[in-house]
DNA sequence: ACATCATTTAGATGATTAGCTAAATATCGA
DNA sequence: TCGATATTTAGCTAATCATCTAAATGATGT
């Protein structure tokens, strides 16, 4: 919980996940959004990582992140109905289509 | 929203917010809970009041805190839903019964 | 094998953070 | 006004953080 919300607490690693909505990236394609260095990117991937809340997979040379919905959205709503807040649990999302087979 | 995220970054401060929950309680009520001292729990209350998750009403000798349910959820609510997770924007509260009757 | 490209590790720096004790401020009751 | 109570401010320290540059690692293509 904490690392989740600590990760969150960096405008630059929320616009990372942000990007990551739309499906997996690459280490530079990501960095290539931001206006910091390519080492400093790589301390935000790890922390994201370390949260759980992007996960890597290597690709020749470059690595892919893609975002782990499922534990952002456990975190988040797990808190929020601590509170009362956000809809009941969900039951289970259909199959997990991530991004369109061949 | 960094402001939010960073003051839940920490889970004296979230723990702080459940407490209030069940209803406002004063500075000292609070610190009774945690094993820090006061000094020390009122920085996490000034991390808490300048993310307006928390709001100060003087009472006597004592600081009475409550907590602004609405400026969480919509914190809260809002970046989950720039994900796809979570419920729809609610329309309304039911009149905010806020201190579990009977 | 070598050069190149993609990413991470190492090592440093300045800023922020959570914690402490001691002291200041504010309110109350006698 | 005094003394007690509640909370915050001041000032400090050790740890963590975001950032940088330079160097190391790993994979590919020639």
């Amino acid at each position: 919980m904490t690392g989740v919300f600590k990760a969150l607490s960096d405008p630059t690693r929320r616009h990372v996940l942000q990007l990551l909505r739309n499906g997996p990236m690459s280490a530079g394609g990501l960095a290539d959004h931001f206006d910091v260095s390519k080492p400093t990117m790589s301390a935000h991937f790890a922390v994201l990582r370390e949260a759980n809340l992007i996960a890597a997979e290597k690709d020749g040379k470059s690595v892919i992140y893609h975002l782990k919905l499922s534990v952002l959205e456990e975190a988040l709503m797990g808190f929020a109905q601590s509170f009362g807040l956000g809809a009941e649990p969900q039951k289970a999302h259909p199959p997990a289509k991530r991004r369109a087979a061949t």
